[in-house]
DNA sequence: CTGAAAGCGCTTACAG
DNA sequence: CTGAAAGCGCTTACAG
């Protein structure tokens, strides 16, 4: 049978305000009481029920997540980022995908109103921001993990240095004697897809721009195409690491030899940047940081702190490897 | 203010009881009434307050998932599966990671104790399967994930393959023509390990096999140790991709041509697997399956189904690349 | 078919 | 410094 805080208040002979007053350690309580509490605490091994300190307190010690999708290559170490920041409080993270249509973002929703969580971190799934929004204004605690560059004004969020990026990647390649660049976007509804292009034209102009998907298929076919077409060019900035792995492939189907006669720079640095032939040249994002950070906005907004009505944002760093030394 | 069942019933004219018959679908209602009491919960938009139906039921409708690191290059395809079928079943995950060392475990079995969650997922992280078959022996209804096949007796698991994803890979070797492989383990005390070596060996006898680390490093090493050795093979069987990885750029370095000279295969099937120099023929693990079937296996029990005592075993599964066609 | 009441296991004014 | 009692928002015998 479980142990509950009646038993410790019995054995040790208080009642149970006292021992609630131990375990929340308010003051006022005397000493030795205090260390009798504790000790019978330890004896039968109690550990209030959550669920119960939830109830009476009106919150559960527990933070939401909402994701998109769980393998997207740099999605673990956003995660990663935001489980250690939470344990590390004491809180539970409590774990949201709803990618099946309307109907699972109801039932998510609903999860909201039925009070598992004190507030919310997302990343959003595609078509979400309204709902988002709408729990935001109902007095939800919301940070806003956005990857996308498209955070609606006064929303708490953490954002990265998209614009810089991009400007990083074209610095690197001028500085190694490239003038004639082939800009891979990602889709272009996406704030982060101008950002990192505006960015990049402003210190080298590109004369060849084709709008991607961030996916391998379309980093590949953009290489095809331009290639077919008969452009010239002598560098490749494809905005995420997926689709310069494809750029790569289809250069090296094509003969062309990387970084010799192209150089390649990509963004992101998910684990597999590494590994490409040759290793990726990146614009590096600071995604376990990303998680890290939101983390700690929201939990110190759930303590008091009042958000920042600025978005957070976090450096990223070009990190260079063989692709475009 | 939040909405209660005492407001619906208010509104209703009905009692709290009858408003909770009618969202537990239990039978004996009015048909008429049950309309009405409907209605007004629509109208209230009220959601019962998890916490309230937690405590009175003696269970949370919620899922504990334990796991070594959220960065693995498998995990989020584990996670997604778990996710999708959790979520599906209307139950919630709440996530954990103990990496913080014995303090982070306490922590973590103290959330059992509070009863956050109904019945937990593992994929052990080190040296917790003491904790975790202690947990279980309390009642907790719990299922292994097992990845490195070191699964106590009589404890609900799933497992893939390891034996004979071992001798696929020789199988597909032989037919090649290859009858010199090296074999590059991983940590020697893992089951998978002894088990994907067994099943090689009893196809494809292996006069080299280097221990390794399951890293990238170890696998770059463990060929550059062994053609300093002047050792001759013509093949490798790498029990994870990314030590697979490690192999292929070791080769390169060294001048050897894959599959040309030497053909490889490895284990696991990640994503980057596609993305290697050659792409890596391997031998997949059905990663999203196994979170999937755990968790069903997980609810099942919970709802009352028995959970198997002999483990599920699931198929891995070889895919032929460039780098062993 | 329906409701009053007790109970789940805590916290928190309030009173002493 | 301490405790009795009410309350958090539900469910579940029990009685009718």
């Amino acid at each position: 049978m479980r142990v509950t805080i009646a038993d410790v208040a019995r054995e040790a002979r208080v009642s149970k305000t006292t021992v609630s007053r131990v375990i929340n350690t308010k003051s006022d309580v005397d000493r030795t009481t205090a260390a009798r509490v504790r000790a019978v605490i330890a004896e039968l091994g109690y550990v209030p029920s959550s669920g119960a300190v939830g109830l009476a307190r009106g919150s559960s010690r527990t933070v939401g997540m909402l994701v998109p999708s769980l393998t997207w290559p740099w999605m673990g170490e956003v995660l990663q980022g935001v489980v250690d920041t939470v344990e590390a409080a004491g809180y539970g993270l409590l774990l949201f995908t709803c990618n099946r249509g309307a109907d699972s973002v109801e039932r998510f929703t609903s999860q909201v109103s039925a009070r598992a969580f004190d507030g919310l971190l997302v990343v959003e799934p595609e078509n979400t921001l309204d709902t988002i929004i709408g729990l935001h204004r109902k007095g939800l605690p919301v940070v806003l993990i956005d990857d996308r560059g498209q955070h609606p004004e006064d929303f708490p969020s953490v954002v990265t240095t998209n614009h810089e990026g991009g400007a990083s990647a074209a610095r690197h390649l001028l500085a190694g004697g490239r003038s004639k660049p082939l800009v891979i976007t990602g889709p272009a509804h996406f704030g982060c897809v101008r950002d990192r292009l505006a960015g990049f034209v402003e210190v080298l102009p590109a004369e060849h721009v084709v709008v991607g998907e961030f996916t391998e298929a379309s980093g590949r076919s953009a290489i095809e195409r331009i290639i077919a077409e008969g452009a010239d060019f002598d560098s490749v900035f494809a905005q995420n690491d997926v689709s310069a792995a494809g750029a790569l492939r289809a250069l090296r189907a094509a003969g062309r030899t990387v970084p010799d006669d192209i150089a390649v720079v990509g963004f992101d640095d998910i684990p597999m940047a590494r590994h490409t032939e040759p290793p990726l040249t990146t614009v590096g994002q600071p995604t376990r940081a990303m998680g890290e950070t939101a983390a700690r906005m929201l939990l110190g907004h759930l303590g008091g702190t009042p958000a920042p009505d600025e978005p957070v944002v976090l450096r990223t760093d070009l990190v260079v490897r063989e692709s475009a030394p």
